[in-house]
DNA sequence: TTTTTTTCGATTTTT
DNA sequence: TCGAAAAAAA
C-alpha cells in the first residue's frame, strides 16, 4: 500500500488515512473506533466477551486527551474492582507516555473516599475516619445485638450485616426503610438495629462499604455547592462493568453526571452474575430510558475464541429474555467441537479432567493455559485430592485473601491503634492478643467506663489504670500495653514507618505467638508478616499504607510457576484460558437450586450468564462434564445433567457420556469406554471406575427431556407407569410417573426419587 | 485459658 | 458427612 502511493500528493496520503493525527486509531475495528470517537453525550459501549473492551476503553481516555477535549484532572474513570483499576492505570499510562497516578480514576470506594476525605466534616465525620472490614462490622453488629437482648441464634450476626448491606446497596438510609421489608429478623426490630449500627458508626469515626457511597449521595444532596463543584470539575465520566453496579453507585454517577452528560459506561449485560450482592441488571437495561438520546455501540466481534465456543455461547445465552441483545462473531475457525461427557459420579469426574489434563500436557500445551472452573468452592476439593495424587500442579484461586489472613488484621490492628488511638474495635482485637490476661472482664469495666464518659477505650484504658478498678495483675499489663504504644508513637518521629512496623509486631510479643505456635500454617503466617512489613515500606508512611489495605484487599506477589488453575466461574471473570473444563453441569449445582429458590427465573437468567461466562473465558476448548451422582452434605443424591447442557447446540458439541450415565452408550470412543462397546453393560468395568450395570442404552442425541410424553425419547427403552424396575442404588421399585427420561420411582426402601431412565432396568432383569 | 464437645450448615464475594 | 465455629467443661 504504501509502495503504490508513493508517489501521490500528500493530500492523497491523508485521504487514505483520515486520521494521521492519532494512529492509534487505525487498529481498531469499526465499533471500537466509533466508542473511542464518540466523546460527548451519553453512550452505552456494550462490549461482549473478548471483544477488545478495555483498549477500546483506555483508546478512547487517550483520545479524549490527544484531541483536547479534556485535561487528565477533567475526567473521572469508575471501576469496580482494584485489578480493574490498575490494569487501566498501567494500560492508560502506556498510551499517553505520562504518569496517571494524580487522575481521578480507580474504584467506586476508592474515589468515593477520596470525596468524603475532602468533605468528611459535612456529613458528620472526621477526615480521618477509618473504613470497616467485615470483622469489624460482625463485632459491632454483634455487640448491638447483645445490648438489645436480641437472640443471636435466630438472628445471626451475618445475616443481620447482609440485610443492612443490600439496604445500603438500594442506597436505603434507616428512616427510608419501609417497615415491612425487615421480616421477623430480630424480632422486627431490624430497623432499628440499622439506625444504632449508623450512629455507632458516626461515634466510632467509621464507614463500611456501603457508607462510602451513602455519605457521597447525602453530601451531594445536601450540599449542592460541593456537587456544582464536582460537576465543573469532571466534563468527562467513564464507568467499567457498568452491569455490575448497585443502585446506591447509580444514583451516585447519575448524580454526577447530571453537569456535563457526558457518560460514558461500558458493560455487557449477559455478564452480569452479581446480582446476589446488590447489582442491579436493570441499570444497564434501562440505560437509554435513564439517559435519553443515549448512543449504544455494540462490540461484537470476538478476538478470543473459535467459532464453535461462540456459536455455543451464543445459543445458550439467547434463552435468556432479559437481554439487550448483541451477537458475537469471529473471523476465526470453527475450532474444535465442545465436548460434553457424562461420568458416574464427581471422583470419575475429577479422573477423567486429570486425565485430560495429563495428555494435554504431553501434547506441550501450557498448564496455566489450562482452568477448571466451578460452580461452588467445595468442588474444587475433588480436584485437589486428585492432583495431588497425579502430582498434577496445580493452584486455587480465591479463598482467603493476603488481608483478610488472621495474623495480617491483627497486625494491622496494631498499626491501626497506633495512628488513630479511638480505633476501638482495633483496641478490642489486640488487648489481649498475644494473651495478657486481658480479658472479657476487663473490656466489660473498658467498656462500661467508655460508655459512661463517651470516650473511646484507650482513653477509657487510661483512665483506668489510674485506678483500683481493675485487679493489679490485669492493671498492670493494661498500663504496660498503654505505655507501649505510647513509645511506639514517639519512634514514629525518628524512625522509618516500616521499622517502627517490626519493631511494634516484635516488642508487643505479637511475632513470639507465631513463633511459639506449632501449628502447621505458624511458619506461614510469620512469612506474610515479613510480607506485610515489606509492603509497608513501599509506603509514604503508615496512614498512606492503612488507606491502601482499608480498600484494596487484595494478595501481594504471585508465583508465576506453571500450574493448573481452579477458581469458581464468579473468580474467572475477565480472565481468559486455551483450556477451559467446566465441570458439574447438574441440575442442582449449575443451575444452583439454592439460587433458584431465592430468586426464580431472574437467578435463572444469572445462573445462565455464568455459565455463558465460563464458556466465553476459552479460547480454543472447552469440556464441559457432569455427574449422574454426586454426594452433597454428606448423602448421595443422583444428579440430572443441567437443563444448560441441552440449550448447547448439537452441530457444536460432542456429546460423550459413560455407560450408565445419561445419553451414554452412544460415543464410547474415548477413556474409560475404551474395549468395551462388544458387551455394553454387562459387566461392571474397572471397580469404583463405573458400577453402572443398570445400563440401557438411550436416545440417539440427548434431548430434552419433557418434550416426549410417555416414553423415553427414542432406542430401545420405554418404561411405563406401574412397571417394576430395579435400580443400582436405591434398589427394587415401581413407576410412578414418567416424564421424558426422568421417572418417578416409588422405591421399596428408599421411597419416591426422580431418576434418569438410563439407570433402570426392568425388576426381572436384574442381577 | 485451654481442651473437649456440640452444633450448625453447606452459592457465588468485592470493596 | 464433614469441617469449622461456638459453647461447655476441665
Amino acid at each position: 500500500m504504501i509502495e503504490t502511493d508513493s508517489a501521490s500528493a500528500p493530500s492523497a496520503t491523508a485521504l487514505a488515512d483520515p486520521n494521521p493525527r492519532y494512529p492509534y486509531l487505525d487498529g481498531l475495528n469499526e465499533a471500537q473506533r466509533e466508542a473511542v470517537e464518540t466523546l460527548e453525550g451519553a453512550v452505552l459501549m456494550l462490549a461482549g466477551a473478548g471483544t477488545g473492551k478495555t483498549r477500546a476503553l483506555t483508546t478512547r481516555l487517550a483520545h479524549l486527551l490527544n484531541t483536547g477535549t479534556a485535561f487528565p484532572g477533567q475526567i473521572l474513570a469508575v471501576t469496580f474492582t482494584n485489578r480493574a483499576a490498575q490494569e487501566m492505570k498501567e494500560r492508560v499510562a502506556a498510551l499517553v507516555g505520562q504518569p496517571v497516578d494524580a487522575w481521578w480514576l480507580g474504584t467506586f470506594h476508592s474515589i468515593a473516599a477520596k470525596m468524603l476525605r475532602i468533605n468528611a466534616e459535612r456529613v458528620g465525620l472526621q477526615p480521618n475516619f477509618s473504613i470497616l472490614d467485615t470483622d469489624d462490622q460482625l463485632r459491632l453488629i454483634k455487640q448491638l445485638l447483645q445490648a438489645a437482648g436480641i437472640d443471636d441464634k435466630k438472628s445471626p450476626a451475618r445475616t443481620v450485616l447482609a440485610v443492612i448491606q443490600r439496604w445500603k446497596d438500594r442506597g436505603l438510609l434507616p428512616d427510608k426503610v419501609s417497615g415491612g421489608e425487615a421480616g421477623d429478623l430480630a424480632n422486627g426490630r431490624l430497623v432499628e438495629l440499622y439506625k444504632d449500627y449508623q450512629e455507632r458508626l458516626r461515634t466510632l469515626n467509621a464507614c463500611d462499604f456501603g457508607d462510602l457511597l451513602l455519605h457521597c449521595l447525602t453530601l451531594f444532596q445536601n450540599h449542592p455547592d460541593v456537587l456544582a463543584g464536582y460537576h465543573q470539575r469532571f466534563k468527562f465520566i467513564l464507568v467499567d462493568e457498568y452491569q455490575d453496579t448497585n443502585v446506591a453507585q447509580y444514583l451516585w454517577l447519575r448524580l454526577l453526571a447530571q453537569g456535563h452528560k457526558n457518560l460514558c459506561c461500558v458493560g455487557d449485560d449477559d455478564q452480569s452474575i452479581y446480582g446476589w450482592r446488590g447489582a442491579e441488571v436493570g441499570n444497564i437495561l434501562k440505560f437509554e430510558q435513564d439517559f435519553p438520546g443515549a448512543k449504544v455501540i455494540r462490540l461484537e466481534r470476538n478476538y478470543r475464541s473459535t467459532g464453535n465456543i461462540l456459536g455455543a455461547a451464543s445459543s445458550l445465552i439467547a434463552h435468556n429474555e432479559g437481554r439487550l441483545g448483541k451477537t458475537l462473531w469471529t473471523d476465526d475457525d470453527d475450532g474444535e467441537l465442545l465436548r460434553v461427557r457424562g461420568l458416574w459420579d464427581g471422583e470419575a469426574e475429577a479422573r477423567f479432567v486429570g486425565e485430560e489434563i495429563e495428555d494435554a500436557q504431553r501434547r506441550g500445551q501450557n498448564l496455566s493455559q489450562i482452568a477448571i472452573l466451578v460452580r461452588t468452592g467445595a468442588q474444587t476439593r475433588e480436584f485437589e485430592e486428585r492432583f495431588i495424587t497425579l502430582g498434577l500442579p496445580y493452584r486455587v484461586i480465591g479463598g482467603p485473601r493476603f488481608y483478610e489472613r488472621m495474623e495480617i488484621r491483627d497486625a494491622l490492628a496494631y498499626l491501626k491503634l497506633l495512628i488513630v488511638p479511638e480505633h476501638d474495635l482495633a483496641f478490642e482485637r489486640i488487648v489481649n492478643t498475644p494473651k495478657r490476661g486481658l480479658g472479657d472482664a476487663t473490656l466489660r469495666v473498658l467498656h462500661e467506663i467508655g460508655r459512661h464518659n463517651e470516650i473511646p477505650l484507650s482513653k477509657a484504658a487510661r483512665m483506668v489504670v489510674g485506678t483500683d478498678e481493675l485487679r493489679p495483675a490485669a492493671r498492670r499489663s493494661l498500663g504496660n500495653l498503654l505505655s507501649d504504644f505510647e513509645r511506639w508513637r514517639v519512634m514514629l518521629d525518628d524512625l522509618p514507618h516500616h521499622e517502627v512496623a517490626e519493631i511494634v509486631l516484635d516488642e508487643s510479643g505479637y511475632t513470639q505467638l507465631w513463633m511459639n505456635d506449632k501449628s502447621p500454617e505458624a511458619p506461614g503466617r510469620l512469612e506474610n508478616l515479613k510480607e506485610l512489613v515489606n509492603a509497608i515500606a513501599e509506603f509514604e508512611n503508615l496512614p498512606a499504607f492503612l488507606e491502601h489495605v482499608g480498600l484494596v484487599m487484595e494478595a501481594l506477589g504471585s508465583d508465576s510457576h506453571e500450574m493448573v488453575s481452579i477458581m469458581t466461574l464468579h473468580a474467572a471473570k475477565g480472565l481468559e484460558f486455551d483450556t477451559v473444563f467446566l465441570p458439574g453441569w447438574e441440575e442442582g449445582l449449575f443451575p444452583n437450586q439454592r439460587a433458584l429458590d431465592e430468586s426464580g427465573l431472574r437467578a435463572l437468567e444469572e445462573e445462565r450468564r455464568l455459565a455463558y461466562v465460563g464458556l466465553t473465558r476459552a479460547r480454543q476448548r472447552v469440556i464441559i462434564s457432569f455427574a449422574a451422582n454426586r454426594r452433597m452434605h454428606g448423602s448421595w443424591a443422583s444428579a440430572i445433567p443441567s437443563r444448560f447442557v441441552e440449550e448447547l447446540p448439537d452441530e457444536r458439541v460432542e456429546r460423550e457420556s459413560d455407560v450408565g450415565v445419561y445419553g451414554g452408550g452412544q460415543q464410547m470412543q474415548s477413556g474409560y469406554g475404551g474395549g468395551f462397546s462388544e458387551n455394553w453393560g454387562q459387566k461392571s468395568l474397572s471397580p469404583g471406575m463405573m458400577r453402572a450395570q443398570s445400563f440401557r442404552s438411550s436416545s440417539a442425541t440427548t434431548r430434552t427431556p419433557g418434550k416426549a410424553s410417555s416414553a423415553a425419547s427414542s432406542g430401545g427403552a420405554k418404561f411405563a407407569r406401574g412397571e417394576r424396575v430395579f435400580h443400582q442404588k436405591f434398589g427394587y421399585g415401581t413407576i410412578a410417573a414418567v416424564e421424558g427420561d426422568r421417572l418417578s420411582i416409588t422405591f421399596d426402601v428408599a421411597g419416591e426419587k426422580k431418576v434418569i431412565a438410563s439407570f433402570i432396568v426392568p425388576a426381572d432383569q436384574a442381577g
